[in-house]
DNA sequence: AGCACGCCGACT
DNA sequence: GTCGGCGTGCTC
């Protein structure tokens, strides 16, 4: 290539030559690698990194594939096919995205597909299985449709729905993609796996009078044409009365001031004399949102605030530790308003389940329009249009879960993650098991953005990184405005025993502290980190415990259903009268879940009215938001629940928490045992009386000594990070040893057995005594499959992980290589908690 | 992940 | 003699 010396640098070699292009595209299958497809010439100047493009893969597959690389070189074993389409004029998918893809994949040891899965709506991954539906609006023309576009319709609405594949047969064409999508940005058709429940946040209706009633005479003009209508004359002064105080009217307060019924109400609606709008309101009871949005910092808000500055002067990460209840929110969306300011945007990280309607209408109320709320309740649809959303830069602040750190982010200006601690950040199954708390620190050096992790408990490594000043570390421990630190109180089981005072797993103390709340009006929750009736069910002559056929669990007795389930598989079977092993009717229960402490507690108190809260009973459409609503509006008293309950709901009447149960968690086989336990109980603690009153907590337990809840009592997270940072150290735990877990299963147990001793003692030549068993896990066979663990605990110095991870996949493909492991799966999960 | 190719048991 | 079981290996 003489010429090149002397010629100016095309804009771009591969638009400007006539030659063949190829594509290497990644496929959102668990492929190791990319696949290179043939870009026929009359494409290369339409063909650019980001796209989709249609491909046949396979014998008669046809995906979606997102193209990673353009290349000239032809592949040298094969031939490669050429692509069917190009579906996108403009990249879906940016350069930073690819390279957060490539880190995860590369981190956490999966595939670009499995990334690919995970990061894009399913609207986005057409496929020759995706189903198509007709979302066409009534008073749609249709005569603007082009004749393909009518057919497609004309189908969906006498099938209902089809897939891609019907599709392409009812055009007898390949190319259908292109007019899919057409047709999916005109909002005519859904595209998608299933349509899921829209997520909802609280709304009330409110009343307004019709514009010509609004000034005097329209008001006495009404009033006369009244006349005739006593009831609605009377529910209009009593809304005029309601007017004056200048507060929004709700239906429930223009009757109770005009002693009317609802009838009339619903009349004048529809005489048009009323107006109604449904407006999002907030679960904290009575509280204004609109006195909300100036808020003013105080004291200590202020020099947090300027903390956090000063950190990010020099640190990328910086770690806010704030108890619960001291304004963190407020400092966060400062931060935000403050990006914004400048010119970027913002992404606020936040638990699943803690991404509840109070916090968004509270972000809402700050960000208007710009704000996009990314979820994993909203159906496909909307979670494309969030992504097409901010890439077009029209949301500029996402709060979102876990995945939305695979937005497509233009000009990040500060990431956000609430409830760093929170474990619900990493996903464990299906691959990729990434932490999102960990892929947006790697996402803000991407955007050279800063990071504020915040947590009233943070995790052990995150607090050990601040302390060690890795992290810029600014701690905010006094409590917003007149909000007090609850009250923990310990109930010594065995010791309440002594002395009688145990009804059925309530102790006198207990029972006393739910007495004199409800005297006092106040609501309670109880909370136990099981569901179903009874967890173990055993015979009392031979000790047969009934077990799960396909795991290795023992079954748990639902009294709703009256079957006994496993929580691992969800076989149900129903519940066993004679032992099947000796035939002995003697049969017994052990353990107790949510139902259970609901039934005991009744007979206890029959008279009070008690709500429960856990996976089974927010079962079906809008179950979680029926029983908290409940709640809220005090149609019960008392509310049981497992984990449920202790994530960012907050009530104002509920001042008393109990725990049933402190010591399952206490004592769970797992070296973050005693974290989880502590930053649960204080987070469970922290429902109550988040108000002025002050709430109190009653801990049960058996092992009233222990100091973890000794710690608990006093609200030291300090006092509990010293402890567990030595345990770490001592025991070769994160921070200071790496950890990746690696499950071998497999059907037949010789064979898990055997080839989970090769595949560690593979490592082990290399890596010594850096491997750990292998080992039968805590439940050791899942879905007829059985399970032994690998661990491997890497040191931060001496070792390459990078090479570490190179002799984990060898290993592994040797593994698979050989004939002799057939049948088994293998897990890999880094950073495994 | 899917899907075809391929080599051993119960049937028209 | 064939139909079909699911083991195994590949897909650009």
């Amino acid at each position: 290539m003489i010429l090149e010396m002397n010629m100016p640098e095309p804009q771009n070699l591969f638009f400007t030559d006539r030659a063949t292009v190829f594509v290497d595209v990644i496929l959102p299958l668990a492929l190791a690698n990319t696949y290179t497809y043939r870009i026929p010439v009359e494409w290369n100047d339409k063909i650019q990194v980001g796209v989709r493009v249609m491909v046949q893969f396979g014998k008669n597959k046809i995906y979606s594939a997102i193209v990673k690389q353009i290349t000239k070189e032809a592949p040298k074993h094969y031939e490669a096919k050429y692509i069917l389409d190009i579906i996108d004029e403009k990249p879906i998918v940016d350069g930073a995205q690819l390279q957060l893809w490539d880190w995860i994949s590369d981190y956490y040891m999966c595939s670009l597909g499995e990334v690919m899965q995970a990061a894009l709506p399913s609207a986005l991954k057409l496929a020759s299985e995706t189903k198509i539906a007709s979302a066409i609006p009534e008073d749609f023309d249709r005569s603007t449709l082009t004749d393909k576009e009518y057919l497609i319709i004309e189908a969906l609405e006498v099938a209902g729905e089809l897939k891609v594949n019907d599709i392409v047969k009812l055009l007898s064409q390949k190319s259908v993609f292109p007019i899919l999508k057409a047709m999916f940005d005109k909002g005519i058709i859904l595209i998608s796996e299933e349509i899921t429940e829209r997520y909802k946040p609280k709304t009330k209706v409110f009343f307004s009078f019709a514009p010509e009633f609004r000034d005097e005479d329209g008001k006495r003009n009404l009033l006369d044409a009244l006349n005739r209508a006593p009831k609605q004359q009377d529910a209009v002064l009593g809304f005029m009365q309601l007017l004056k105080k200048g507060v929004d009217v709700t239906r429930q307060m223009i009757m109770e001031a005009s002693g009317c019924g609802s009838g009339a109400i619903t009349a004048l609606v529809d005489k048009g004399v009323f107006q109604v709008k449904e407006k999002v309101v907030s679960r904290f009871q009575g509280e204004d949102l609109e006195l909300e949005a100036n808020f003013e910092f105080n004291d200590n808000q202020k020099r947090v605030f300027d903390e956090i500055h000063q950190c990010f002067e020099t640190k990328d990460v910086t770690l806010l530790h704030g108890v619960t209840a001291s304004g963190k929110t407020q400092l966060y969306i400062r931060l935000i308003e403050e990006a914004l300011a400048r010119g970027h945007s913002a992404l606020y990280l936040l638990p699943e389940i803690a991404l509840t309607s109070q916090i968004t209408a509270r972000l809402k109320l700050h960000f208007g329009d710009k704000l996009g709320v990314y979820h994993s309740k909203f159906n496909d649809n909307e979670r494309a249009e969030v992504w097409h959303k901010v890439m077009k830069n029209e949301f500029k602040v996402i709060v979102g879960a876990r995945s939305s750190v695979f937005l497509p982010f233009q000009d990040l200006g500060i990431i956000i993650v609430d409830e760093e601690h929170e474990s619900s950040y990493k996903q464990y199954d299906p691959a990729p098991r990434y932490h999102a708390r960990d892929t947006a620190i790697y996402l803000g050096y991407i955007h050279q953005t800063k990071v504020l992790l915040g947590s009233a408990t943070p995790s052990i490594e995150s607090f050990y990184n601040a302390k060690s000043k890795k992290y810029g570390f600014v701690q905010l421990l006094e409590r917003f405005g007149q909000a007090q630190l609850p009250e923990i109180h310990i109930a010594d089981i065995p010791q309440e025993g002594r002395k009688e005072n145990m009804f059925s797993y309530f102790s006198g103390t207990l029972l006393k502290a739910i007495e004199g709340a409800l005297e006092r009006k106040e609501q309670v929750i109880l909370f136990q980190n099981r569901r179903g009736h009874t967890t173990i069910i055993q015979c009392n002559t031979c000790g047969f415990v009934a077990k799960c056929v396909n795991c290795d669990v023992s079954m748990t007795y639902h009294k709703s259903s009256n079957m006994m389930h496993c929580h691992y598989c969800g076989h149900v079977e129903p519940p066993i009268k004679i032992c099947p092993a000796c035939g002995m009717p003697h049969i017994e229960s052990k353990g107790f879940g949510t139902e259970r402490v609901e039934e005991e507690l009744e007979l206890l108190m029959p008279n009070v009215r008690i709500g429960r809260l856990d996976l089974d009973s927010t079962k079906g459409k809008n179950g979680f938001d029926k029983i908290i609503g409940a709640f809220d509006e005090h149609e019960f008293d008392i509310l049981i629940g497992t984990q449920m309950v202790a994530k960012g709901l907050d009530f104002g009447k509920v001042s008393l928490i109990g725990i049933i149960n402190a010591d399952t968690m206490i004592n769970f086989p797992d070296f973050r045992a005693y974290e989880r336990a502590f930053s649960l109980f204080l987070q469970v603690a922290g429902r109550a009386g988040r108000r002025e009153a002050g709430g109190q907590v009653i801990i049960q337990t058996y092992t009233p000594k222990h100091r973890v809840l000794e710690q608990v009592v006093a609200h030291d997270y300090q006092a509990m990070f010293d402890t567990e940072i030595i345990e770490r150290k001592n025991f070769a735990y994160p921070p200071f040893y790496r950890v990746i877990r690696i499950d071998i299963k497999h059907m037949d147990i010789q064979k898990c057995y055997d080839g989970a001793k090769k595949f560690a003692s593979g490592l082990r030549q290399q890596l010594g005594s850096r491997v750990l068993g292998p080992e039968t896990p805590l439940v050791g066979r899942v879905r007829n499959y059985f399970i032994q663990t690998i661990t491997l605990k890497i040191e931060r110095n001496n070792i390459s992980i990078v090479k570490v991870k190179d002799l984990i996949k060898m290993v592994k493909n040797d593994f698979i290589a050989d004939k002799a492991n057939t049948g088994s799966r293998i897990v890999i999960d880094v950073d495994p908690y």
